[in-house]
Parts: C-alpha cells; sequence; structure tokens
DNA sequence: GGCTTAAGGTATGACAGAGAACCATTGCTT
DNA sequence: AAGCAATGGTTCTCTGTCATACCTTAAGCC
C-alpha cells in the first residue's frame, strides 16, 4: 500500500466505523416506490420462491414432473449449482423427489399436512402484507376481467370454457388448483404479459393465505356461482359486468381471510 | 481430480458440446408466467434501469440532488463500486454531473435533446411491448384510483388536492413531471405498495413511449379535464365513477400512442 | 486560518455464483 | 445384449460483485 507516504496516523483510532455500502436498511425515503433492490434476497431465496409458486399453484400438479434441472436453469438464469442447491431443500421437506435416469426427473410429491411444525407457516403470514396482497388482486383480477372481455378471440373462448369446466368437475382437494388455473387464465387471456406475471405472483401468496384458514363447501358453492357469472359476462363481452362480478368475488375471498387472519 | 482414475477416454472427443447451463433463451413453455429470470438482466443494467426511472419519473427534477452514492447503493443493493459504473454511465450521456466535496453530490442536468443518436430511442420502443405496458398501465390505474376512492383517509384527500394543483399550475415543460406525480400518488394511496412499486415501474416505461410522440396542447387540456374528474370522484368517495373516469383518461393516451407508433 | 464534515474517487482481498465439463443411472430402442 | 439418450449428481475454475478501507475535495464552522 505504497500509495502516499502518510506516516503520522495521529487520530486515535476511533475512526474504526467507516462501514460504507453494507449495513443495514436505508432509512425509507419518498423515493423507495422506485429504488427497490435490484437482487432481491440473495438470489437462492428468489428462485426458491419461484418454484414453491410453481408447486403452490398448482401449475405441477402432484406425481407430475417439474422441467429438468437444465431447462429450469435457463429459465430463471440461475447456474444448474444452485438450482440443484434449491430442489435439495424441497426435497429435504419432502415436497419434491427426485429419480435418476433417462424419464426421470424431480417429480412432486402429494403435499404432506403440516409442511414444517405449523410454527413456520404463521411467520410467513407475519411477513406478508395481507392487505396489500387482497388490493392487489382484486385490481389485477378486476382488469383481467374486463380486458379479457373487451378482446376476445375464438381460441380464448374455448380455454376459458375448458377452465371454467375444469372447476366443475373438480373433486374438493383439487379445488384450489382448479380455481387458480381459472383466475390465470383469464391473467393469461387478458394481453398482458406483465399482468400474467403479477398475478401469478399475487396469487401464489394468496393461496399460502388460504391454506391458513378453513375450505368452506358452502363458501366454495358460493364461489363457483361467481366463476360462472365472470365467465358468462366474459363472452357476453360484457367488461363493466365482468370487473364487477370480479370484483364482487374477490370481495368474498378478501373478507373471509380478512376475517380469520385479523 | 484423482477422484476416479479413468485412464482410456477413447471417444473421439466430439463430445465438445455439452454446454449445459448457459446458452441463450429457453423455448417457452406454458409456465413463463412464473418462471421469469431470477435477476433481470446483469445487475448492471437493472441499477441503471432504476436511476433512469428515477429521472424519468422526474421524481429528482433537473437541477436537484440524487441521493448520495453510499444512500443509493444501500438502496438497490449493490455495492457503490458497481453504482459508481452506473453513474459514470449517465455522466457520459449528460445526464447527470457529479461535483465533490460538501454539499456535493450527483446533480440531474436539464435534459439536452437527443439523448443519444434518435436510433438508440427506436431501438428501446421495439423491445417494449407496447400492448402489454398500455393494458397493465390501465388496470393499475384503474384499480388504484377505485381502491382510493374507497378508504380514503383526510391526510390522503390533501396529498391528492396538492399533487392536481401542481398540475394546474405546471409550465409545458413540466407537465409530464407533474402528471406523473399526480398519478403515482393515486397509486401510492391505493394502499398497495406493490401495486404503487409496479405503477413505477409502468409509468417509467409509459413516458418513454411518451417522448416519442408529439406533445399536444390540445390533448393536454383533455387530459387536465379529465384529471379534475378523476380526482373529483375520488374525493366525493365514488369508486366506480373514478374507475370509469381514469380508464377514460388511459383509454384518450393508449389511443394516441397507438396512434403514432403503429 | 484551521478544523470538521460530507460528499465523490480509488484500491484490494474475499467470496458467491456462473459455466463447463465431467460421472452415474436408468429405460427405451435396435 | 448392446447402444443410445436424457436425466440427476459432482467437481473444477474463473469472473463479477461486494465489503472495506482509504484518499481527495470542498463547504461551512469555530
Amino acid at each position: 500500500m505504497a500509495t502516499s507516504g502518510r506516516a503520522d496516523d495521529t487520530r486515535p483510532a476511533a475512526r474504526a466505523g467507516d462501514r460504507e455500502g453494507a449495513a443495514g436498511d436505508p432509512a425509507p425515503g419518498p423515493l423507495d416506490s422506485v429504488l427497490r433492490p435490484v437482487r432481491a434476497g440473495n438470489g437462492f431465496e428468489e428462485a426458491l420462491e419461484q418454484i414453491l409458486q410453481l408447486l403452490r399453484l398448482g401449475l405441477v400438479p402432484p406425481g407430475e414432473r417439474l422441467p429438468s434441472e437444465r431447462e429450469l436453469s435457463q429459465h430463471l438464469r440461475i447456474s444448474r449449482v444452485m438450482l440443484r442447491e434449491v430442489l435439495k431443500v424441497l426435497q429435504d421437506q419432502d415436497m419434491v423427489e427426485s429419480r435418476r435416469g433417462r424419464y426421470g426427473g424431480t417429480f412432486v410429491l402429494p403435499r404432506t399436512a403440516a409442511p414444517d411444525g405449523s410454527g413456520e407457516l404463521r411467520r410467513r403470514i407475519a411477513a406478508v402484507d395481507v392487505e396489500d396482497t387482497l388490493r392487489f388482486r382484486e385490481v389485477l383480477e378486476a382488469g383481467a376481467a374486463g380486458l379479457c372481455a373487451e378482446g376476445l378471440t375464438a381460441e380464448a373462448e374455448d380455454r376459458l370454457r375448458g377452465a371454467l369446466d375444469a372447476t366443475r368437475g373438480a373433486r374438493l382437494e383439487d379445488y384450489r388448483r382448479q380455481d387458480t388455473l381459472l383466475h390465470l387464465t383469464l391473467a393469461e387471456l387478458s394481453g398482458s404479459r406483465t399482468l400474467a406475471a403479477q398475478y401469478a405472483g399475487v396469487r401464489a401468496t394468496l393461496n399460502e393465505l388460504l391454506d391458513c384458514i378453513p375450505l368452506l363447501v358452502r363458501n366454495l358453492e358460493h364461489s363457483q356461482q361467481q366463476h360462472a357469472a365472470v365467465v358468462e359476462a366474459v363472452l357476453d363481452r360484457a367488461p363493466d359486468a365482468a370487473r364487477e362480478m370480479m370484483r364482487e368475488h374477490c370481495g368474498g375471498t378478501a373478507a373471509l381471510l380478512r376475517g380469520f387472519l385479523a
């Protein structure tokens, strides 16, 4: 370090704390809407979160195979090594199982009762801003329903009808999954990829919240009627009605959650 | 590397292409709503994008000082070294200026005409999914307006009125900024942090698009009337009216953009 | 005028993560 | 039975990024 001969550092070494850059959370300011952290968490957690979404949304149902490690790591833009660490965690939680060889892969296991000693769930919930989630969800859902009703192609009609039918035939333990898929379909048909992606995120959180409250058959029937009404409005090209119905539908779930989690 | 003595690699080294992990974009699949890349771009670009948002949204107007490097790097969760590389780029583009010493800092310069040889803008636009942006924006805006109208505190009323007044008094070259701030205020008052953050992002993109089309005084007056109507509806606690007006307002901008960018 | 303070400017060691290449296992095909 | 192909499992190296410390500059304060 022979840059500049400054031999007389007479100051009483109290300057120890020059710790720039690091440290904890900075003071919140008015710019926080924009200045969110560039890399959420540590990359590892982010990846874990996304795989968990895949499972929570039921996009890969129990018994099915996840995309191969090579594919997943490419999609998530992380190294296979790190992806494998993520999968390792899920294996330890008995959520997935890996099989080697051709036609092997990582398979989703059926949900076990308490994933991790019940306390873990509560802690996660506490970390979620429930009000934020519910409000944001309503906005996205209503918006998606409206957009769908505005520009509906023949192919979209079919997908929508198919998704609705699937919820009708769903057995109790599969209802959450089919419900999710119906809403996800609406979001995708909105014509905004960003909307669909955001909805996927918020829905995963929502499902996690829903897992904390009882599943009421009474409520489920009501929900099913509302689904039908929303889809009908969309198929009728009635955006306002679709939005209104969807808002009502979301309001129901929201009220339930606010009640149980309050 | 003495793990397993495999001395006879007789296969004709043609196996050169085992390139796992890396490579270009993976084939798109039905899971793309969820499996977005963990770390958008290379971290550097992401940070650049966010600082640019700060400028494009007018959250730090020309002549004002950005937060210090140490603060910014903490907010963005990147090292000061990397942040400085980002700022270096902006300095080279004559968008900001750094002054040393106490009460120094990084200052925003007034916008120069063509940021980078005009071709650069067009290229960016091509990379933006305009339809996605417009649709997503409308959904967020309408949703925010509705939520605001539903739960409006006295303090929120004041902020809203203030923001509206600011747009009234704005001169032409400052209008975009005040307009942005008004909408951003609505988003923040929606009670969903996520919504506000998402709006900030989409609005930055929108402003970039708007920079590509002429600013019509005629349209601006119309816009101003709509602002007043939206705010009035919100202050009247009329969610439906607020949503309706906002959708109309967004529709106007959308039509303009679709026309010019088609 | 000299000290203090807050900002930008610079250098460096440590480490996380990506990338690439391997190995090992399995089931299908020939 | 042999070979092939697709998957999970492992290990290596190298680059990018971070954290930390320090220097330099300039404005205000005593």
